[in-house]
DNA sequence: GATCGATCTTGACATCGTCTAGATCACACT
DNA sequence: AGTGTGATCTAGACGATGTCAAGATCGATC
């Protein structure tokens, strides 16, 4: 394999890596397009035929993303009861583990414009994300969210405190109240505990 | 008064009133320094002479934000039962107010590295909103969150699921499992009761 | 073995944030 | 009252950015 073949052969994906590891180091505010292309060893130029533009390269970047987002929850789902509760506590676990391991990746996800959502791998996998989580809350719940509007409740319930606990832990902002808290397991335990209470549903009170 | 005084007498203001529409307008991705200097009518050095860079500015922007948002949580409030646990669900509707009125200034504050953090009025600002939530939940459990870790984390659940709210429905990612919501007097009865699981504290289960 | 399309390079352009030097004005001091 | 001094603003420059257009290079196919 000749060092500097001019057809790179496979560069989609090498820009793709080099996005990402821009990405993780400058946050996606000081991501340059131009960087991206350098660090995989090509002209500035290059990205343009395998990518439209920098938020083509982003939003796959971001599809990408939400396909290991499911896999952090499924590798937590794999590891803890069967219980349909305790499933639907460890994709949430699996949610802020995945948050905590890709907060640029996590904040270009969802909370910048920068991807184009229509586009196709980005609704597909930000799709198939979304409806895992029906289906957790399905499986508990016994009933179709689709159908039943306090099954639905519990899915905005449910992402809202998974989503809200990520974005204020990734932002640091749970630094200092949690300042407390040891080992990881402790963490665990408290997010657990908290998530529940929302998957309890309305109290009795 | 002189058409075009060579002092703008008020510059500083008029910046910060330009800057919010400009974010207003096109977001903070899009956010152009020289775009604001523009619409305020002054040339594109001048932003400098009051604020060092575009980060300070944005930063005093973000603080004045947060002096809002507490506003609109005490106006909220101010119509609300004076029992402690309503207390606490009008602060989250205040906040929830606040996102959906100012869904680009909320992104600046909570989820841009623009903001320099660390500076003065930045730091005071978003110090006494955190401080209101401290209050807020030290009334409706009767103990301080400094000294006791369960009230704490009493903190850390309430700010979180207000947080994951707002986030999630300036994005949009809530319009379609909210279709069904009609009045404004619905919607906040949904969020008043998911933000009432997490108030009620660890369930019996 | 020539051709054609895909891939990549190179250079150009407008726009951006920031720096520097200079112009202009307000205000205090003599 | 006149002067100058500092604060305020302008104007031009620089390097960096994303995108576009034109050209060079390579692989595959006929």
């Amino acid at each position: 394999m000749p060092e500097h073949a001019y057809h790179h052969g496979d560069l989609a994906s090498a820009l793709l890596k080099a996005a990402e590891e821009e990405l993780a180091l400058h946050g996606i505010e000081a991501f340059s397009l131009r960087a991206v292309a350098k660090r995989a060893g090509v002209s500035h130029g290059a990205p343009a035929h395998h990518f439209k533009d920098a938020k083509g390269l982003l939003t796959t970047l971001a599809a990408r993303g939400y396909e290991r987002l499911v896999e952090a929850q499924v590798s937590r789902q794999r590891e803890a009861d069967e219980d349909p509760t305790a499933q639907c506590i460890a994709s949430g676990l699996g949610y802020l583990d995945f948050a905590r391991a890709n907060p640029e990746l996590f904040r270009l996800m969802f909370s910048s414009d920068k991807p184009r959502r229509s586009q196709d791998d980005f609704a597909r996998s930000a799709g198939t994300a979304f409806a895992n989580l029906v289906g957790d809350i399905r499986n508990k719940l016994g009933s179709d969210p689709y159908e039943d509007p306090v099954a639905m409740k519990q899915v905005v319930a449910s992402w809202s405190i998974v989503h809200g606990l990520a974005d204020l832990l990734i932002s640091g902002r749970l630094d200092a109240p949690l300042a407390v808290v040891g080992t990881e397991a402790e963490r665990d335990e408290i997010m657990s505990e908290i998530m529940l209470r929302v998957l309890e549903g309305p109290g009795r009170a």
